[in-house]
DNA sequence: AAATCATACAACCAATCAGTTGTACGTCAA
DNA sequence: TTGACGTACAACTGATTGGTTGTATGATTT
C-alpha cells in the first residue's frame, strides 16, 4: 500500500490532461457545484461527466460534500498548488544550473582580470 | 490546422503524467543528453525511451539538437513555465473568489457597525 | 567500402481510457 | 407510498497508451 508521491503526481497530471476535466476544475474553483450542474454544461452523458468528476476526486484535485440528495464538488486548492510546486521544483533545477554557469563565467572573468592587471 | 491552446495543454499535461517522462525532463533540465544517455538509466528498451522522448518533444517540453550522430535533448524551460501559468491562472480564480467573499464580509461588518452606532 | 554506433519507425500486444447504455440505490416531494 | 431526482456503478466499445521486437537510415570510424 505504497502511497508514493510519484503516484499522486501521475494521477494529478493525468487528471489535468483532459480539457473537460480542466474545465470542471475551473468551474468548481469559485463555487461548489453538483454533478448534475456540471453535467448540464457538456455535450456528453451524465455518466461520462460523473466519471470525469471521479477522476478528479481520485487525484485529490476536488472533494465532494453531500448536501441533501446532491453531491457538491469543490476544488482542492492545496492540491493544485502542489502540482505547481512540482513544476517549480523542476524549474528550480534549471535556475541553479544557470546560476552555476554564471558563477563559472564570473570566476573566469576574475581570472582574466587578474592576469591582465 | 488549429493549434489550439487547449491541445497544447492536453499534450503537456499528458506528457507530464508519466514518471519516466518526468524523470527524463528532470535529467535534461541541467544538461543536454543524448537518447542513448537517457535510455541507459531505465529498465526498458531503447525504443521505449525514444518514444518517451518523442512524447515530450511533441508536447514542446524538450527540444533536440543534432550533435554528430547524437541527438541531444534539452528541456524547454519556457514551456514548463507555461504549464505553471495555466495552474496559476486556475488558482487566481480561487483567489479572486476569496477576495470577493472578504469584500462581502467587510461590507456586512461596516453595515453592522453603522446600525449599532 | 565495410562495420559500427545512434536514432527512427513500423507492427504488434495487453492494458487503460473516454465514451456509451442500462440498472440500482438513496433522498426528497406529492 | 409512489414517483421523480441525483448519483453511482457495471458492462460494453473503439481509440490510445506504454511496452515489445525487428528493420531501415545516417553519421563515424577503420
Amino acid at each position: 500500500m505504497e502511497a508514493l508521491l510519484a503516484d499522486r503526481a501521475d494521477a494529478m497530471f493525468h487528471a489535468l490532461a483532459d480539457r473537460t476535466r480542466r474545465d470542471i476544475l475551473r468551474r468548481v474553483m469559485t463555487e461548489g457545484l453538483s454533478v448534475s450542474d456540471l453535467a448540464s454544461g457538456y455535450d456528453m452523458s451524465f455518466a461520462a461527466v460523473q466519471k470525469h468528476v471521479a477522476v478528479l476526486e481520485r487525484a485529490g484535485l476536488i472533494s465532494k460534500q453531500r448536501v441533501g440528495r446532491e453531491q457538491r464538488a469543490r476544488a482542492e486548492v492545496d492540491a493544485i498548488r502542489s502540482v505547481s510546486a512540482l513544476l517549480d521544483e523542476l524549474e528550480e533545477q534549471w535556475r541553479s544550473r544557470v546560476q552555476r554557469i554564471d558563477d563559472l563565467l564570473a570566476a573566469e572573468e576574475l581570472e582574466s582580470n587578474r592576469s591582465t592587471r
